[in-house]
DNA sequence: TACTATTACGACACGTTGTCGTTATCGTCT
DNA sequence: AGACGATAACGACAACGTGTCGTAATAGTA
């Protein structure tokens, strides 16, 4: 079951709800549509199914108002489309990745920091 | 000048001209669609006219037989994209990237060593 | 029961992508 | 020069995803 990448619209709900963890369509859409014209109304509903059927968002029918949350945590997601693009552009591995990242200095020095503590500590734990 | 992302099709051209330096749409053709049912001439044109428009691909006009080459490589695009997902996905910081990817062993081991040997090197040639 | 808010469903416009057909242009062969 | 074959140029098209909205159905409430 591949997961398709999200649109911008559908990211920023995903968005929404990676942060509060449960929410209501009404209160999504107070929050992306703050003008709130009414119609918007169906916009949300329609992004919210969606999202549904492609995976992302479970819907919690048990009250009239349903409640959504996030089937997929951002870290997933995020490997996901992470995985997708190294499988695309460098047949699965990502050294090339980062290995590009660093020579053009898109990483700070301080990431660089960071990320080698991570694999310093993911080293120490014996991944064999 | 934002680069969009590259289709599958596109991508196909690209990964050809990536290998091959320099092409003419006739051997593009005959890679792409091996059966060569004649039509496809005009479709892989479109392909490198809109790679053209994107600024994927370089056409040299000087000979009656179009000559193509990439005009970004395809370390440049890979690094576009990931900055693009960084961005997206985590406010433009790379080490949550990088973290899932190791804590979920999408990396090998080999691969760890690979970067950590980036990383160090970078490193040792004094980013400040 | 009447009213309000929410859900459900379908329609629509828009942009992108991949495909193809047609016409113009160029080089070459006789 | 004339004709032929290959290529370039241009436009049209269907399919698809996305974001938007309108309308009908439904549930809860005064």
């Amino acid at each position: 079951m591949k997961q398709p990448a999200l649109a911008n619209a559908e990211l920023g709900v995903m968005n929404l709800l990676w942060r509060d963890d449960q929410l209501t369509a009404r209160q999504i859409r107070d929050e992306l549509y703050p003008d709130a014209s009414k119609a918007q109304h169906g916009t949300v509903q329609k992004l919210l199914q969606r999202l549904e059927d492609k995976g992302f968002v479970r819907r919690d029918r048990s009250l009239s108002v349903h409640l959504f949350s996030s089937a997929i945590s951002r870290q997933t997601y995020v490997g996901q489309q992470l995985e997708s693009l190294a499988e695309t552009l460098t047949s699965g591995s990502f050294a090339p990745l980062i290995t590009h990242l660093v020579e053009t200095q898109k990483i700070s020095a301080d990431e660089i920091d960071r990320i080698r503590d991570i694999l310093n500590q993911h080293e120490r734990q014996g991944v064999e």
